[in-house]
DNA sequence: GATGAATGAGCATTCATTCAT
DNA sequence: AATGAATGAATGCTCATTCAT
C-alpha cells in the first residue's frame, strides 16, 4: 500500500550528473553504462529505469546544455540597455556558465561530433548554434542601429563572435591550462575593438 | 622497387585517405576497420600491414592535420612584411586549408575529444594548440612593436584569435551551411578592428 | 473473509486468465511477467504472491487444460451407450472444448514444446497424452467387442485418432482460418469410416 | 594470395546441423548461440558469419523442413497410379522422412508456436500447411473421380488426414515411446477405411 | 604481401525475482 | 496484502585483431 517512494526526477538527475562526470572523464564513446551506474552508486539495470538507452543520456546532457544556453540568449535578447553592453555581458555569461559546470562543458566534445551518419543521435546541434548566431546577429544589428557598431555587421560577424567564444571554450577543453576564467575580458575587447585597439 | 610492388608509403596514404573519408562520414567511433578497408578497396586484414591499430589511423590523420598547420604557422612566422598582414594571411590560409580538405577537417571533431582517459590516444592536441597560440602571440607582439596593435596584446588575445578561427571551423563542421569560404574577410576584420570598426 | 479481501483463489484465477490471454497473444517465451500483471490490472510484484515463478503460471495453464481433458475422457469412459457413439461424442466434445477456450488452447503451442532439458517444466505432457490414447483405445476395444469396429484395433488406431483430433487443433492454431467448428463431422466420419466411406 | 579456404555452404550447413541438435535438445527458447557454437565446435562470433541472427537459424531449419515437405508433396502430386495409393505412399513417406531426421522434426515444436506477435519470425507456417492440405485435397478429389473415395471428400477431409499425420508426429515428439515407425500402416488404414474397417 | 575466416572479449540491454515500505 | 523500484545474471551481437594459407 505504501511502496518504496522515490523522486523519479531527482533520481534521473542524479544519474545524469553521474553520467556527465563519466563522460567528461573518458568521453562518451569510452563510457560504459556500468561506469555510469557505478558513479551513480546504483546497479547497471537501474539506469534503464530512467533512460531508455545510452544515447538518451547523452541527449539529456545536450538538452541541459542547450537550455542553459537558450536561457542566456533569452536574457541577452530581452535585456535593456545598449546592445553592445548586452553582447559584452552575454560573452561573460557564457564563459562563466561554462566554467561553472566544467564536466557538462566537456560533454560538448562529444556533442559537437554527434549527429553523423551512424550514431543515432539527431541532436540538432546545428539548430542550437543557429539560434546562438541569430541572437548575436540581432544584438549586432541593434548595436549598428544605435551607432555603436559599424553598419553592415551581420550574420558573418555573429559567426565570428560565436566562434571566438566557442573557440576559447574549445581550447580550454583541449587544454585545461587555458585560463577560461580570464578570457572574458580580452574576448570582449577583441570582438568589440579588434587587436588594433580602440585607437590604434 | 619492382614495378608490381606498390610503394608502401603510397599504400599507407591510400588507406589513410580512405579512413579520413570514412571518419568524416560516420565519425571515428562508428567507423569500423572493415569500412575503411572497403573504402580503400582492400581487405580488412591488409589494413594492419600499414597501421598497428584503429587508433593509429586516427593518430596519422592527426599528424597530417598538425603538420599542415605547422607548415602554415611556420610560413607566417618566417614571412616578411608587417606582422599584422601576416596574421591576416594566416587566418585566410588556415580557413583555405580547412576548406580544401573538408574530410580531413571533419576528423577534428573526433580529435578534439580524443586523448582522454580510456581511449589510448595521447595525441597532444594540447601542445599543437599551444604552438598555434604561441605563433599568433608572436605575430601580435611583433605587430605591437610595429605600432600596429595596441600595446599589451599577448597570449590572451592570441587565444581569442585562435578561438575565433577554430570556432568558425567548428560551426561549419556542425553545420555545413555556414559559409566557411566567406568567413576569412569578416574574421580578419573582427579580429583586427572589432565590430565597432576601424573608426567607430 | 472480510468483504474487502479478494478471495485468494479468485485472484489467482484472475491472474491465470490474464496470463493465458497474454501467452496466447505473444507466446510464452515472449510474455513478460509485467505483461501478465498489466493484463491482470495488478502490479508486477503481486504476481509472485500467487505464483512462485513464471513457469508456474504456465504449469497452472497446463493443469487447467489437462483436467478439462481428463473430465472429457472420464465422461466418455463412464458413459453408457455404444462405445463408437461415445468416441464420436468425445471427438465433438474435445473440439468444442478447444473452440470454447481458444486462448487456453493456444497455450498448447507452448506446452507441446515444454518439458525439455533446460526449461524447468516437467509437465508430463507425455502422461496426459498417454491417458488420452488409453481412453480412446478402451473405447475402440469396447467397440470391437460390440462388433462395431474391426477386430484388432488398438493402441495404434487410438494414436491415429488422438492424432487426428490434435492435428486438426494444431492446424487451426497455426492458421485460424481453418474452421475448427466444422471439423467434428468430417473428423468423426474419417476416423470411423475412412475416406472411402461407409460403402466405398 | 591464397587465403584460408572454406566451403561457405558446408560450414553453414554444419552450423545449422549443430543448431538443430541443440534446438531439439533444449528447445529454441532455451538454446543460446553459445550452445550452438559449442555444438558446432566453433566460436560464438563465427556463427554470425553465416547467420544474421539467432532467429535466422530457426528460419533456416524451417526452410529445410518445408522444402523437404514440398518435395514429398510434389512427388505425390506428380506421381502416376491411383490417387489413393499415392496418398498412402505420401503418408508413409512423410512419417519416414520425419523418423529419418528426428532432431529436425523436434524443431517443429518450436516452429508451430512461432510467428506470433512479438517473435520476429514470420515463417508462414500457415502457408506451408495450406499447401500440405491442398495437395492432400487434390489427391482425394482425384480418388473420388476414380471412384476410390466417396464423393464429396474435400478440404475438410484433407485437414483431417493432414491432422492425423501431424498429430501422430506430435505425439511422438511429446513422447518418443510412441512408435512412429509403426504408425504408417494404421494411419493409412484409418484414414482410408476408418476404424470400422473395410467391411465393418 | 594479401586475404578474410575465425576468434572471443566486450557491452548494451532485458527481465525474472526480491524486498523495503 | 500490494507495490514497484532495484537488482544483476544472462545473453545476443559486434568488431578489433590475429593468422593460416
Amino acid at each position: 500500500m505504501s511502496p518504496r517512494r522515490v523522486d523519479k526526477t531527482a533520481r534521473r538527475q542524479q544519474i545524469l550528473d553521474a553520467a556527465v562526470r563519466v563522460f567528461a572523464r573518458r568521453g562518451f564513446a569510452a563510457s560504459r553504462i556500468e561506469d555510469v551506474a557505478a558513479e551513480a552508486g546504483i546497479a547497471k539495470g537501474s539506469v534503464y529505469m530512467y533512460f531508455g538507452s545510452r544515447e538518451e543520456i547523452l541527449r539529456a546532457a545536450f538538452e541541459a546544455l542547450a537550455s542553459a544556453m537558450d536561457r542566456l540568449l533569452e536574457g541577452a535578447l530581452s535585456g535593456t540597455g545598449p546592445a553592445l553592453a548586452r553582447l559584452d555581458a552575454l560573452i561573460r555569461d557564457v564563459l562563466a556558465s561554462i566554467a561553472a559546470a566544467p564536466d557538462l562543458a566537456r560533454v560538448l566534445l562529444d556533442l559537437w561530433g554527434s549527429g553523423r551518419d551512424g550514431d543515432g543521435l539527431p541532436l540538432d546541434m546545428a539548430e542550437t548554434y543557429g539560434r546562438y548566431r541569430a541572437a548575436v546577429a540581432a544584438l549586432l544589428a541593434q548595436a549598428a542601429a544605435e551607432g555603436e557598431a559599424r553598419p553592415g555587421v551581420g550574420e558573418a560577424e555573429a559567426t565570428v563572435i560565436v566562434g571566438a567564444i566557442e573557440g576559447c571554450v574549445l581550447q580550454w577543453l583541449i587544454d585545461p591550462r587555458v585560463p577560461i576564467g580570464e578570457l572574458a575580458e580580452p574576448l570582449a575587447a577583441v570582438c568589440l575593438h579588434g587587436v588594433r585597439g580602440r585607437d590604434a
